[in-house]
DNA sequence: TAAAATTAAATGTACATACATATATTTGTA
DNA sequence: TACAAATATATGTATGTACATTTAATTTTA
């Protein structure tokens, strides 16, 4: 759907202001894409998110500033988050012996089997909804770096 | 901050699923740009979207209906977002004379006050914080409604 | 017109975000 | 080495999301 019916608006001040409200609505729209499938394999996409930064060090364990270092949302809450991994038993808790105050993070088998199917699934659906070349998909990176590029 | 570094990794499928990651994080990185704004005026982003949308229509009474029609984020909760609203006094419920079942959102003057005032920092923000030219915010424009074109 | 279906908004619940504070441990330094 | 500062994680609280259910009012239809 065209921005100006999703939001039923088209008065924007200029194709900036534009952009900052369709990259909100397409960032939307690509987690509820996402979250339909996850939803399956009684995930959320944060869950999955984490899940796969443990499976991408796997099978060394990683703590949790780290995984929180390597999140999309930074002020992700992720002892939460994994809370509810570990009362799924997709993932455990041990206390860093080298460093009592840190608090490691290993994948079941559980949670490397969820994750391997639920990824497959992430995959198909990114490539069967996601409409645009790879030659597009490159510039759209490169506008949203050179947007992002002050960082204030 | 680059991709790479803002999530800690160089390893993507190819240039399409690099671009979902990198839509959520500049959606994430536009949030908080205009929650550090927001927050001086004690709103939240969304509570900002709601009295834009009230704005746009005012000094017309639009129902609860309306305003989450248009809301950027569609699953937002609006009934909810009405309540901290109205408990700081900036807008005001009022149940609808030709359908009881509908409740009419208005603004007040402290409300129509504080989007004033918060909607030019806002403006002035993404002014001097998104830096690509009009023509690249159109081709990001362009490229992101293609993206969306299957809809599922 | 009375009952059923639909609609609008509110509410309940689980999960997540955003940010402040608490607790335990480690590190730096006087 | 004792104590202060820093660090890692967990927890508290307000807000928001996602979705199901409830309540009240309106519309449809038998």
């Amino acid at each position: 759907m065209k921005l100006e019916e999703a939001i039923k608006s088209n008065k924007f001040r200029n194709n900036i202001h534009k952009a900052t409200l369709n990259i909100l609505y397409t960032a939307w729209w690509l987690k509820r894409v996402m979250a339909v499938e996850l939803k399956e394999y009684g995930l959320t996409h944060e869950q999955f998110n984490v899940l796969r930064i443990l499976k991408g060090k796997h099978p060394e364990q990683i703590c949790v500033g780290e995984i929180a270092s390597r999140m999309i949302e930074k002020s992700s809450n992720v002892p939460r988050i994994i809370d509810r991994l570990e009362t799924k038993k997709l993932v455990k808790r041990v206390t860093s012996d080298a460093d009592k105050r840190e608090t490691r993070i290993v994948l079941t088998q559980a949670g490397i089997n969820i994750l391997q199917h639920s990824t497959e699934r992430i995959n198909k659906v990114i490539d069967s909804s996601i409409n645009i070349s790879e030659k597009k998909a490159d510039s759209l990176n490169q506008i949203l770096e050179e947007m992002r590029r002050t960082e204030r």
